[in-house]
DNA sequence: GCTTCGTGATGAAACGATTCACCACAGGGG
DNA sequence: CCCCTGTGGTGAATCGTTTCATCACGAAGC
């Protein structure tokens, strides 16, 4: 065969097939009234040229949508990648394409971001929004169609009544609880809970189930707020081991931290303190990084099943009417159990 | 306003602006021949009802591709998500997407994801590919005018002459360069590759360039072959230790993995023999994973930029002839030191 | 015999953009 | 007066599907 071969068209199919246009779709597809020997002869035409529907005339003819954008914050965290493996999986079986964008936590990114996926038509975005009054909220009442899963590492705060946004993520109440009963049935006694300044939204219903819980079991908790860097981090532990050190109470400090990078910066802390994580001092995680088992001792964390939520994401944008766990999806978490934590006699 | 507000089209641009659909796109894409003031209005009334265009109705017209198609053979390893990143932000900058998709190491799901995207439209593929001889080289041949480029952890062997298949990847002879230099300054005589089993391509280069440097350098160099996953690799290091410390020989072991993953078995093999990595025995890692630091002590690695990487494979997919650089991209290298390597006086 | 079905098949109108082939018209040159 | 040219503009074809409205035709009901 020669050189260039053009693209194999439905009519191509239908010719060699000696049908009509109209008929050779309606053989592929199943639809409409077709003889059954036709549906046999179209389809093997069809196998016979290798013929691929066109995606784009499809999607252009019926609006129908097989590809969804998902919209990234922050595209160099490593939890992001499995969330993504979740939706491809689902996408996949559900024959859909993922636009995959990146926000880089720019307000004017995320802005873009959206505005393509609505030029090109997708059937639904999930998005870990930046913020919950950034471009997504101008964004949602524009394109009343399109549904719209936030999905995050802490879920946001449950959004107003009537609000069209479905989210998925972690349940952080049941995260906060799982680390404090280990850490309670450990012996520790006086847990802190290291939360983000006041007003950072993304931390809602962590510090509720810190105190219950605390309450309920007569644990003198305490909730300590920081900014979530490293090194901030790092200072403030620091600072309290210091402080309970020097207060004469010999209290044994222990953190409960919203994620596992910032479990290491009680590492790092430890190191400066020339004291041991595990030991002199105790630490829960969040997230169940692949990082944490590296750790020396390993780090003890609450985990979540990121591809899960990768796949529950899809499924609301999929079929959002069928969603028998409703629009609000919290998911199960479970405590890795390593070395992070000391075991207390008293 | 009601309730349902309809897709914004183009005619409804060229009816608020007075003119035709035709001078309405020639007027939004600068083509043709309309009047200044034209395009005014033409502008003002698009941005009036906040109008986009329809990607999927351009790209039918058009047969421009504003799509590529990604094609990832592990969504699980975190080098990936850097390549990714790496190409996303190309993308963006080129006002493309990128359609992702995942093999899974699974030969039939690499071949349904070629297909795919080819009925998709794509603009040109990168792909991580399963083989050599897998789908990818049935399909290469049947879609000629979509331009492939194969990125990977270590690059291919380079494809036979007048193949369309380009390559990115990092220079693996320079990387094997960069562990042995290290490993001579600190006054290693007799360093060990650890290589895939013979047959296995995806090593090509390393193997050269060492026994090259070896020889050229005068040093005690062997090649170990051996199955490069966590505990055969482990299992290897236990043996070649024992066996060197047996020998009498009193032999240092330095080894040159091919990944940061393999490095850690070594961590766990000295852990296994009471020994300490960067005091009783070394290892040079390749990769830079955001885990190596963490270990301890920390892993001296190569590193390769792989958001680089990720860039210049989107760049030979959207311009495939300006290339400066060919076709076979080999991206440079550089050492992370870090105390994985002991420091011998002799 | 004439109407009414049901079956199988077809032509053509969408979908929303781009673009080719014209056209109107004013001005200038011969 | 006629022809040509350059400018600004328009209608319609086209991309590859899906799908609506129609039709041909033989069987069946009256």
């Amino acid at each position: 065969m020669p050189a260039s071969r053009k693209r194999v068209t439905l009519r191509d199919v239908a010719t060699r097939a000696g049908v009509s246009v109209a008929q050779a779709s309606f053989a592929l597809n199943g639809q409409g009234r077709v003889a059954p020997a036709t549906v046999e002869r179209v389809r093997r035409a069809a196998s016979d040229l290798d013929y691929q529907v066109d995606g784009r005339a499809r999607a252009l003819r019926t609006g129908q949508r097989s590809a969804y954008g998902v919209v990234i914050r922050n595209m160099r965290n490593p939890f992001f990648l499995d969330v993504l493996r979740g939706m491809e999986v689902r996408a996949h079986r559900e024959g859909a394409f993922l636009l995959i964008l990146s926000s880089d936590y720019d307000v004017d990114r995320e802005a873009a971001a959206l505005r393509r996926l609505a030029a090109e038509g997708v059937g639904g975005v999930a998005i870990s929004p930046i913020g919950r009054h950034g471009p997504l909220a101008a964004w949602l009442p524009r394109h009343p169609d399109v549904p719209v899963v936030a999905f995050n590492r802490t879920p946001e705060p449950a959004p107003p009544e009537g609000d069209r946004l479905s989210t998925v993520g972690p349940d952080d109440g049941a995260a906060v609880d799982l680390a404090l009963e280990h850490l309670r049935a450990r012996g520790h006694r006086a847990p802190t809970l290291v939360m983000a300044p006041e007003g950072l939204a993304a931390d809602w219903g962590r510090e509720e189930a810190f105190v219950r819980r605390c309450a309920e079991w007569g644990l003198a908790g305490t909730v300590v707020r920081c900014p979530l860097d490293h090194d901030s981090v790092a200072r403030m532990v620091v600072e309290r081991v210091g402080a309970s050190a020097g207060g004469g109470t010999a209290g044994h400090e222990a953190f409960v931290v919203n994620s596992d990078y910032l479990g290491s910066a009680v590492y790092a802390a430890a190191r400066s303190l020339g004291s041991r994580v595990g030991r002199d001092l105790s630490v829960v995680g969040h997230d169940d990084l692949a990082t944490s088992e590296l750790l020396d001792p390993g780090l003890t964390t609450v985990g979540v099943d990121r591809e899960l939520l990768g796949d529950h994401a899809m499924r609301l944008l999929v079929s959002p009417d069928e969603a028998p766990e409703g629009r609000r999806v919290r998911l199960p978490v479970h405590l890795v159990e390593r070395n992070s934590v000391a075991l207390l006699h008293d």
